[in-house]
DNA sequence: CCCTTTTTCATACTATAGTCTGTAGAGCGC
DNA sequence: GCGCTCTACAGACTATAGTATGAAAAAGGG
């Protein structure tokens, strides 16, 4: 069970991004944030700003209200 | 840096406080954040992180999810 | 009008988001 | 084994989120 939001955000953008067969790199590249950023907001250990979640979405080419939905249902 | 993303964010947070009727400095109190920085995310210059979204949707009686989507239909 | 509540604004500050560089380790095919 | 790709991690750094205080301005009700 995920206990905290940045944590469960962080496992669904690795999931979206796996299921676009990306690489942590091209993803950054793509959202415009560094590399290892993303490594740490999938992690979990770091809270991205609304800019930052909104720029993966749509690297992602999902939703950001749809990202938080996903995240969401991880504590139902 | 004042982006659309952040104004849009800032007046669906104005908007369902109002329909709470509460104030600016109620609405911190409850989302556990300062009553001048609820003042600048109404005013889209800030730019909050994820968990600041959480709470204030709990505070604002709101979905994260559902908060975020109201900000996208006014890009569209 | 006046009076009260609410919001904006200025300023200074602390905490953390986000960058950058490099290194080390894991996995995978040859 | 070797090379290659990807990710984790460390550390130092810059930018900005978020706090705190107070005062001025704006609503808003009587």
């Amino acid at each position: 069970m995920i206990t905290t939001v940045e944590l469960a955000f962080g496992s669904e953008i690795k999931k979206a991004r796996k299921a676009l067969r990306k690489s942590q790199e091209a993803l950054a590249f793509d959202a415009e944030i560094h590399r290892t950023y993303v490594s740490l907001i999938e992690r979990g250990q770091k809270s991205p700003t609304l800019t930052v979640i909104v720029r993966l979405s749509k690297a992602l080419k999902v939703k950001p209200s749809e990202l938080i939905r996903r995240v969401e249902v991880q504590f139902e």
